[in-house]
RNA sequence: GGCUCAGUGGCAGAGUGGCUAUGCAGCGGAUUGCAAAUCCGUGAACGUCGGUUCGAUUCCGGCCUGAGCCUCCA
């Protein structure tokens, strides 16, 4: 059975969706004025793993992924670059899907925007002034008055009294209560707005969550998840302005990932030490990034730094070499059980658990290995179970050979296919004369371009390091 | 200061009240013209001080250290 870690409670809970066989999940996704980080990336490879996990095991699940394509930075930026903010945020829209499809993250089941959920929005805010959780102040904006909920604090472990000490007011607000949070920002001068019971303005952060997340999922839905600065206040606020709309509890299990860190510090837009998606790329392959992001557990801290991505990429290797030479998965039906599958589920069962799922993948490597020259069945039968596995975490789905021989991103490799396959014949007729001498200088030439050769009895194969 | 989380072998990273994590690196062997890959074997760990226990890295408490949130951030 899986156990999920739930935020709420601080601890493992049995997962039990509220309807049998569905689960409905929501994600907080990125708010598109500027290229993905790892941070992104991070979020994304996780849910994702959540995502395929659960289908796997048979729930049908409607995967909710949100674009926050309206807030302060947003308007910032595109007046900075001076050009109208939906043009912004068309184009890192863009750029998002070209990093999530490069990730091999699938789509979400849907994608909203908060600005396609004005109307929700609105209604939303309003039917939180009718309850008495949010009033109109003088200059047009709408709080949310944050003590007239009594759970406020739930999620984050706060309590009220403490954050009142540390809460200040920034100019030009009109809170009734330092505490109090924006629900609607009344337009300034120059800024995007729309029409709204209380003049021209915007949303405030939080609300479009709310109303995006209710509106596909309903007032309660299951699974709630984002990178854990999302924890406070973003997702508080959500609770608080959810429930206190709709009366009903809003989700049932909250997941948040952990930070991707570098050098032991959180990897963040204002701290600038960030890697983008995209540069990442120009060095490494998309599923040496997955993989790297799934060797930790997704609540612990995941650190940045070129060796362990190196490592991912030593590892990948060392799988891919196992299903080299063994029939595509679609030739063969992996086992309905076995203990490997076994294992593989009681490590995600365990709160998504990717390193020990891993681990047994490479076990399970090692019985393929085995196999290999004596009992090619057998091991056909494991490498479809391994490429099975595999997918619910969204690697080794290339063809082996290819990805074995793929030229690594950023290097410019001056020996083509054909002439390596022109030189291997050179230097296996070398061999055939024994001359030793000839056939290894062939390699040597081979070794300094990362190619590495393999001579095996069927003949001479070739990988890229 | 308040609230969270963490501290495991050379590195990364799981896990467990007594029994091999796993990967990379190391060492020995098999295999190879030499290699590569692979297989077999092998050394090496649980921040610190107490407590509970027949027995704790694993449970409890104190301490030390680190990270995060409390302000925009995935």
């Amino acid at each position: 059975m899986l156990n999920i870690y739930n935020d709420l409670s601080n601890a493992k809970e049995p997962f039990v969706p509220l309807t049998p066989e569905q689960v409905s999940m929501y994600v907080c996704g990125m708010t598109v004025y500027d290229y993905c980080h790892l941070g992104h990336a991070r979020v994304m490879v996780v849910f994702d793993v959540v995502y395929r996990y659960l289908k796997y095991l048979g729930y049908r699940v409607n995967y909710i992924r949100n674009i926050t394509d309206i807030d302060d930075k947003i308007i910032q930026r595109a007046n900075a670059n001076g050009e109208p903010f939906l043009q912004l945020t068309e184009r890192f829209i863009q750029a998002m899907r070209e990093d999530a499809a490069a990730l091999a993250v699938l789509p979400p089941d849907a994608e909203p925007k908060a600005t396609d959920h004005l109307p929700q929005i609105i209604a939303m805010v309003q039917r939180l002034i009718e309850r008495g959780h949010a009033y109109v102040a003088a200059n047009g904006d709408v709080y949310y008055r944050v003590r007239s909920f009594a759970d406020y604090g739930k999620l984050s472990g706060k309590s009220i009294d403490d954050l009142e000490s540390g809460a200040r007011v920034e100019p030009g607000e009109a809170k009734q209560d330092p505490l109090d949070f924006a629900l609607w920002k009344a337009a300034k001068p120059g800024e995007p707005f729309w029409e709204s019971p209380w003049g021209q303005g915007r949303p405030g952060w939080h609300i479009e969550c709310s109303a995006m997340s209710t509106q596909a999922l309903g007032d309660t839905f299951d699974i709630h998840g984002g990178g854990a600065d999302l924890t406070f206040p973003h997702h508080e606020n959500e609770i608080a302005q959810s429930e206190g709309a709709t009366g009903h509890p809003f989700v049932r299990y909250w997941m948040h990932n952990g930070f991707v860190r570098i050098n032991d510090e959180k990897m963040s837009k204002s701290l600038g030490n960030f890697f983008t998606v995209r540069e990442v790329l120009q060095r490494y392959r998309a599923e040496e990034v997955r993989y790297f992001i799934l060797g930790s557990q997704y609540r612990s801290p995941l650190n940045y730094a070129e060796e362990h991505l190196d490592h991912a990429r030593a590892a990948l290797s060392r799988l891919y070499t196992a299903l080299r030479g063994l029939p595509p998965v679609a030739d063969q039906t992996p086992p309905a059980s076995s203990s490997f599958t076994e294992r593989f589920r009681a490590a995600m069962d365990d709160d998504f658990n990717t390193p020990e799922a891993l681990a047994v993948l490479f076990d399970l490597v090692r019985e393929i290995n085995r196999a290999k020259a004596e009992q090619p069945q057998q091991a056909a039968a494991l490498a479809a179970e391994l490429r099975q596995l595999g997918g619910v975490l969204g690697i080794l789905q290339a063809d082996a050979e290819a990805y074995l021989r793929a030229a690594d991103p950023g290097t410019t490799d001056g020996l083509s296919d054909s002439e390596i396959e022109a030189l291997i014949t050179q230097r296996n007729a070398a061999r055939v004369a024994k001359d030793w001498a000839e056939a290894d200088r062939i390699r040597d030439l081979f070794k300094q371009q990362g190619i590495v050769l393999e001579d095996a009895s069927g003949g001479t194969g070739w990988r890229r390091q």
